[in-house]
Order: C-alpha cells, then structure tokens, then sequence
DNA sequence: ACCGTATTGGAAAGCGCTTTCCCCATGGCT
DNA sequence: AGCCATGGGGAAAGCGCTTTCCAATACGGT
C-alpha cells in the first residue's frame, strides 16, 4: 500500500468502467446528471480505490479555490487570534481553509504573504494587521491589492480603513470617547494616556477619541506617554508616567492604555511602584480581551466583539461584489470593573 | 486594466521571445542555466506583463505544494494560538504557508479538515488537538493519517502520544510532579486538583503527575474535581470543590487546576466566594499564558516554551522522514508566584 | 411510423506549469 | 581536419482535473 502512486480520476473511472467526464460528473455533482447507477458504480470504485481528488487540479481546471487568506501581525496576540477564531470557524461553514499568514508586523513579510496569497489563487484575503501611517508601504501594499483584485480576488480588511477595500471598520473613536466620558463622570480628573506609535492609527484613533471625550467633559486635556503597542510598551510608558509624576505637582489620577496589553503592562508597572490600581489610581483598557476579564482588579475597558468581526470580515468578503467600498462599523461597549472606582 | 486574465508563463515567453521552457526555468532557476541576457529578457517580461506564477499549476507539475496544515482545538486559546505563532514563524522561515484549521474539538470537523488538507495535497500536517481518549475516534483519525502518509505526507502531532507519528512530547506527568513537590515543600498539606474530562490526556497526565508527586511529599493522595478543560469549566468546578468544603472538617489548603484557563475560573470563584487567595488559599495552574503573567496575584504555574514547542513541531515535521516514530520530550518549568505562598 | 427534442455518456480540449528529451552549436582534443 | 563532449534552447509530454462539444439513445407528439 505504501509505494503506489495515489489513485486519480482516470483510475476511479478505469475501475468503474466509465469515462473520465463522467466519474468527474459522478463525484462533484456538476450541473449535469448521471444515471444512478453509474453513479453508484462511481462511488464505490473511488472508495475502493481509496480516491481523493486533487485540490490543486480542481483548481486549476475550475479557475477557483477553496482557501482565503488571513494576515495578522500576530496570531498569539489574543486580540488577534479571537478575530482568526471567529473567522476560521465562519470559513469551516463555507467550506473554505484559511490560511494563517503571521507578519509580525513586517511590512516586507506582509507583502510576501500577499505575493503568495495570489499564487495561490486564494478566494479573498482579510487584511487585519495594524494600519499604520507609513505611506510607502502601504500603497506598495495597496498595489499588491490591486493587481490581486484585477485578477478577480476579494480583500477586506479590519480597522484599515485607509486601504482601499472594503472594511470592517471599528469605532475606536467612539469607544474610546465614551470610556473617557464614563471616568469623568465617575469623578476622575487628571488623565494620561499611554499610546502606542504615533503612526499607528488604532492607537491614534483611540488617544484621539478619548481625548476628545475628556476634553468635552473636564475642559482639560489629558497627558500621554508613547511607547510600543504592547505589554512591555505598557509597562514601560507607565513608569516614566509614574517618574514624571513624582516632580511633578500634577498627578495624574486615571490612566487609559490604548489596548488592553498595554493596560496589563501599566498594572505591572504600578504594582512594582507600590501603587494599589484601583483606589489609588484607575487604569482603563481597550479590547476587552477573554483572558484578562478574570484578573483582579477587574480592568475596566472598551469591550469589542471580536470574534464577530473575524465572521464580519469573512462575510463582507464573500458577499458579493459592489462598485463602492464597503464599510461596516463595529461599535465598543465600555465595560465598568473595579480598577476604575467611583472617585470618592 | 481590470478585465483582461492574468497573465501567464506563456505570455511571459511569448513577449520575451523565448520558449516556455526556457521562460519557466529563467523564472524559478531550475537546475539548467540560461543564458543571462536571455534570462534578463525573460524578468523583464514578467514583470511589465505583472506575471504572477500560478501555484496550483506548479503544485500539480511539481507534485508538491509550499503548504502546512495545523489542527488546533481553538484559535482564540492562547495555549494554542501561542503555538501557533511559533509555527507559523518557523514556517515562514522555510517559505511554507500554513492552513489553519480550527476543530472546536469536534472530531468529524477534524476529519474534515484532514481530508481537505490531503486534497490540498498538503506538505505536511501538524495536529495539535487535545487528544481525546475516544477510541472510535482517535482509529478513525489514524486511518486517515495513514493514508496521507501513504501518500508522501508528513505528519508531526503535539502531545497526542497515542497517534501513530512523530509526537512532540510534552511532559505533562513530570512538571505536574515537580510543582506537587514544591507545593509541598512550601507547607502545603491538603491539595486538591480541578481537572478536565476524564478522556482528556492532557489533563489526566497532569492529574496524575501531580497526584503522584503530591502522595510522595505528604503521603496523602489530593481530593479531584473534573469539568471542563476550560475557563468556566475551572470556576464550576472550584465551587463545587468549595461547597464540598464547608460540610467537610478536611479543608483544603492549596488547589491545582490542570491549565491556567481552569486556574483563572478558580481565581473567579474563590473572589466570588470571598476567598483571598494567596494566604487563605494557594491556586496554582499549568501552561503560563503570557497573557497571564501580570495578573495580581502572580499565579503560579508551570511554565511550558510553547512557541517553540509549534517550531518544534514544525521541524520534526519538515525533518528527515525516518522508519521508527521519533518523540522529542519538551518539560515544564515550574514558576511559584504570590498565588502560592510559603505557608506560615 | 417519423421527426424533433431531451437526456446522458464519452472524447478531447484545455487550465498553467515543469521536465524530459532532442537538437544544434560550440569548443577542446587528437 | 575530424570527433566527441558540453552547454543551452525548444518541442512536447505530462500533472489530474473540468467542461465543452458530439454522438447516441430514448421519448413524446402527430
């Protein structure tokens, strides 16, 4: 069993002592029919034979494949891999395979990816890295697009709402507006912020968003620290927040880290400090991701659904195609929790 | 621009004035030389006419394809999307693409998705499921594995000892064993363990393990609860272990959940109880999520590499086949935090 | 009984590549 | 000068399917 070449069509049908169209008729249920009992025939010659059609033959010969491309920069990041879970499970309803493309952020590996995605001859791809400002890599990406769309492929992309696909856009703004809304309301004062790069527009989307809900609602605009886009960036932001802090006479009472990592990173940060986050200082996320919603203090954040913006993207990405560029708005929703007292 | 089909390898040799073949091999530097002005002629082509090969059409000249298949159980874990990104960054180092295919733990999803990578005529598969003591199952899964391999395949699976490949094996039993002994070592006395299903490897290794180095240390054996293998499955069954407790002089004083999602529902239901852990009551968990790392208090845990342990796999998969089923150990290290201290 | 029309099987033409095999130049050698 | 390697181009045979186009048969109507 081991040496012998897999079995093909031209086997199944020799077997089954009919013609290559028909077996091909017989096994794929094309629009045309075949009788019964050569039908039947069919089958059991191909179970005999232990046949499995080639994928990329079929692909060839129908013009179309079975597997959409993902990019993300990078899928053990959980807000990440929640997007691909609710995506790929959207994927198995279809039918179709997703393939995991991990950038790490890399603007070259990222058009690597695309170049491979359209050798393939993947369906669609779902752009879902983080978009940033730099102009040359995106158009160069955008080009990649392009031509891939040219060839009849689909893109969309989440919360990139510079590329020209259509896109799931999320309301970084407007979530991180009404967070900032909330903690003025329960009675903080003096904010920073802890964003991520300045190119980066999630992250910008988000400082300018809460910034301006802070500004509406206390007159005064809050601080802001940058670093990376991550639990280290996080920690590292907050404690030269922290140092600052110390000379200075205005200290800050309430800190928003753009993405929740960024937050647990500016808890650690403040536990080394010896400060109790909570009563002490109020610490505010962004994402609301699964695994933190468990640790104490409860940290409040800007719960966005994820998973259902994997299965969105997917969705907006098989429907059909339209002349215009999509858009379909995902709104956050700020979830209160005990790292942001009520000020006393 | 838009209408007009991609174009292909003969396009390219037709506006280079060359052969196909001689197109073909300037393009992917076959082991026969062309001459360099010819060569030169060929790029030009291609890249004024956008040539994009086809890698379907390669796949099926070449009989092999540039694609890796992972089975996780779920995406959105981060024990797996840890594992995850240390494949797929493996993979990209050696120019792979890896299909992700996401089985919610369901076994004919599972088999689905190994009959599309077969298809997909797939390089190699790497199964990093839970493997489920289901026999029907699991002899099932097996046969097709078998088949794939007959067919040239790969495949490399991840702590699912029982399947018959090259097994990245993760020694649950031993650092299971070893956090018992330090546990005990720090004073504990009466320990119980959360597990997952009974069926669940994974979870009765690290049961075992930590039964065995727990009776060895104290001389008792520790009490168990199993739920699900999961978050919420960690919180029911801490409050069962709870409400046990009340009526029962034999209080317990230190709680193992077999992975970190079970700890963190633990953690849940103690806060809920009104519990402190730490002081009043030690939890400790296994894998340390990254995510997890920061959480107040610090959960002790049992570290697993598991970004290397994908890479790992990948390797073992894109390795030398060899006759004899080839098993790499990979251990854990235990991580003691503020959720288990010295017991005073 | 005859013709037009479905219905269904099969032959063969691709799909876009790679690779074998053949051929023609060269060039080094005797 | 004559021969045999050697280097490199091209024709063509696949790779395993789908699908068009024909042909053959069966069937309904008049």
């Amino acid at each position: 069993m081991a040496g012998e070449r897999a079995a093909t069509l031209s086997d199944v049908a020799r077997e089954a002592g009919v013609s290559l169209a028909t077996a091909s008729r017989a096994l794929n249920g094309s629009d045309r029919v075949v009788r019964p009992e050569l039908q039947e025939r069919v089958l059991a010659a191909a179970d005999k034979l232990g046949y499995t059609p080639n994928a990329n033959a079929q692909a060839m010969a129908r013009g179309s494949t079975e597997t959409v491309g993902l990019l993300v920069k990078d899928i053990s990041d959980p807000y990440f891999s929640t997007i691909a879970g609710g995506l790929a499970d959207e994927a198995e309803k279809h039918g179709l395979l997703v393939m995991l493309c991990n950038t790490g952020g890399q603007p070259e590996r990222e058009q690597k990816f695309l170049a491979a995605l359209r050798r393939q001859r993947s369906r669609a791809i779902v752009l879902s890295g983080s978009d940033t400002a730099g102009v040359r890599h995106t158009s160069e990406v955008a080009d990649l697009l392009t031509s891939y769309l040219d060839g009849g492929g689909r893109v969309a992309a989440i919360s990139q709402p510079r590329l020209p696909v259509d896109t799931v856009v999320i309301d970084n703004h407007g979530g991180a507006k009404a967070l900032a809304e909330r903690l003025a309301g329960l009675g903080y004062r003096r904010a920073a912020v802890l964003t991520g790069p300045e190119d980066l527009l999630v992250s910008a989307e988000r400082h300018a968003g809460f910034a301006e809900g802070w500004l509406e609602a206390t007159g005064s605009a809050p601080a802001y620290v940058s670093d990376e886009f991550s639990r280290d960036g996080g920690r590292r932001a907050m404690t030269r927040l922290l140092e600052n802090g110390r000379n200075n006479a205005s200290e800050v009472d309430c800190v928003f880290a753009v993405n929740d990592l960024m937050a647990l990173g500016a808890l650690a940060a403040c536990r080394q400090a010896g400060i109790e986050v909570g009563p002490e200082l109020a610490v505010a996320g962004f994402d609301d991701i699964a695994t933190l919603r468990d640790v104490t203090p409860g940290l409040t954040t800007v719960r966005l659904p994820l998973a259902d913006i994997g299965r969105l993207a997917l969705e907006l990405v098989l429907g059909e195609p339209s002349a215009e560029l999509r858009k379909r708005s995902v709104h956050g929703e700020v979830v209160l929790r005990e790292s942001t007292p009520p000020r006393v």
